[in-house]
RNA sequence: GGAGGGAUGGCCGAGUGGACGAAGGCAACGGUCUUGAAAACCGUAGUGGGCUUUGCCCACCGGGGGUUCGAAUCCCUCUCCCUCCGCCA
């Protein structure tokens, strides 16, 4: 959520950067004529409430009944102006929250101009990318060979887009969730196990809501809705709290599986683990002063290069350019990994600065050490990585002419050993 | 699931219709005293919003709604916490 003062103090700006991310500008009209019309009706209902209770503290002390019968009767009048006046404040400043609510955060200065992921900049690539003297195959052949995962009876429990991990593949799942979670631990974050299911409010906070509903899992009966990363309740976490400075930065990281409808990618990807409704991230959280708030993503990105680069694959650095930049990012860097199998980049983590877009919604504030007024945190967020396509990294760049896959170095201590999965 | 009891400022805690944004205590900050500190004493202090911004006004006592000229206080409702009973991995 922007500051309201920012659309009234600077509107261009907000047009300028809604125009940079490929978003009509209009909204920014209709938000400051919604602000207008709060505050004047917000002006004269304050006007009528002084007034009524000036009057009702004079009816309390007078001694003059009939005074006071005219008083309460004159009174009686105000409170029904006030009461109209209040509704139509009340559906005016919902109006107002909505609208402001849909606006995506400002792309901060240095991101690259840009329509579309097409426009994206790679920063640079880490490692070369392998040679085979065999043609790799993707994981989706190789993950049945091995007798690691198993498509059709994940359709047979709950249809397209799901899958079984057996075996190997479930071990080599949890071992990867464990190493991550040690590795993070040990790059100074602290582990939560957060609930995967909360309530509407934290996916207003987070960013998720409004806009994204179609998104999302969510119960019919109770106010649970399934989270679509461990990054929602890791901000909801703090939620209504205001941190001493002493308190930040706060680092976190936490396991969850993620949730997701896919409503926009209907027919894209279909094939393999790459996009599915359920699966697994490690996630990496941060909240900062705000002055900090560059420089902590940089420690965030290498932290998630660590992870890439311990498995030994290759990967690039991609900087999102504005018209691919998230809702709630006011700078992302995406980390793709290559998978010879599949042939292409496959995007395993996303590292953001969110500013006080997030801290604002989820009203997550600081109170700095000199005194002084309390101050929004900056948040930020990065997968450290997300499962599937790191399994699916491994499987296709680690695959040995005989079909068999070598399991890298860093996960064997989590597999009691293992070094290869063999057909 | 049933019965009962709760939720007040940073913390504790008083307050059952009118000078209550809220006593008192603790903690905090500034000052006096002191070589320094402690103690003692004096003083300052909440959050958000609006405006014609040396200031004035509005709102906020778990959330929402209602009664009333006027609500922390009365009513309804929701959430959460505690105690007891039941059920349960």
């Amino acid at each position: 959520m922007l500051d309201i003062r920012l659309f009234r103090e600077n509107p261009d700006l907000v047009r300028d950067a809604l125009r940079k991310r490929q978003v009509s500008p209009t909204m920014v009209d209709e938000i400051l004529a919604l602000d207008r019309q709060r505050r004047d009706l917000l002006r004269e209902s304050e006007a009528l409430k002084a007034e009524r209770n000036r009057v009702s503290k004079e009816i309390g002390r007078s001694k003059d009944a009939a005074d006071r019968e005219a008083k309460i009767a004159a009174m009686r009048q105000v409170r029904e102006r006030i009461a109209a006046l209040d509704q139509a404040l009340r559906e005016t400043e919902a109006r107002l929250h909505d609208a402001l609510a849909r606006v995506p955060n400002i792309p901060a200065a240095q991101v690259p101009e840009g329509r579309d992921e097409h426009d994206n900049v790679v920063l640079r690539q880490e490692g070369d990318q392998p040679q085979f003297d065999f043609t790799p195959l993707p994981h989706w052949e190789l993950g049945p060979r091995l007798g690691i995962i198993d498509f059709e009876r994940g359709v047979k429990l709950s249809g397209t887009r799901f899958y079984i991990l057996k075996g190997a593949g479930a071990r080599l799942e949890r071992a990867l969730i464990a190493w991550m979670l040690d590795l993070h631990r040990e790059q100074g974050y602290t582990e939560i196990y957060p609930p995967f299911m909360v309530k509407e409010a934290v996916l207003f906070a987070s960013g998720q809501l409004p806009k994204f509903r179609d998104n999302l899992y969510h119960d019919a009966e109770e106010d649970f809705w399934w989270v679509p990363t461990a990054e929602v309740p890791l901000t909801g976490m703090h939620m209504n709290e205001t941190f001493a400075e002493s308190d930040l930065p706060r680092y976190y990281t936490a396991y969850t599986p993620c949730f997701r409808r896919e409503k926009m990618s209907a027919g894209r990807d279909v094939r393999g683990i790459k996009r599915g409704h359920q699966f697994d991230k490690v996630e990496m959280y941060i909240y900062t002063l705000p002055e900090a708030s560059d420089q902590v993503l940089e420690k965030m990105l290498a932290d998630a290069e660590q992870v890439l680069r311990d498995l030994g694959l290759t990967y690039r650095v991609v900087q999102l350019c504005t018209g691919d930049l998230g809702f709630a990012a006011r700078l992302t860097y995406d980390l793709e990994v290559w998978a010879p199998g599949s042939n292409e980049w496959l995007e395993v983590s996303s590292v953001s600065n969110v500013g006080d877009f997030q801290a604002r919604r989820a009203n997550i504030r600081y109170r700095p050490e000199g005194g002084g007024k309390p101050r929004f945190v900056h948040t930020l967020n990065g997968s450290g990585l997300a499962l599937p396509r790191t399994v699916i990294a491994i499987l296709e760049n680690y695959q040995q002419p005989d079909g068999s896959v070598v399991i890298p170095e860093v996960l064997r201590p989590y597999l009691g050993g293992l070094a290869m999965l063999r057909p």
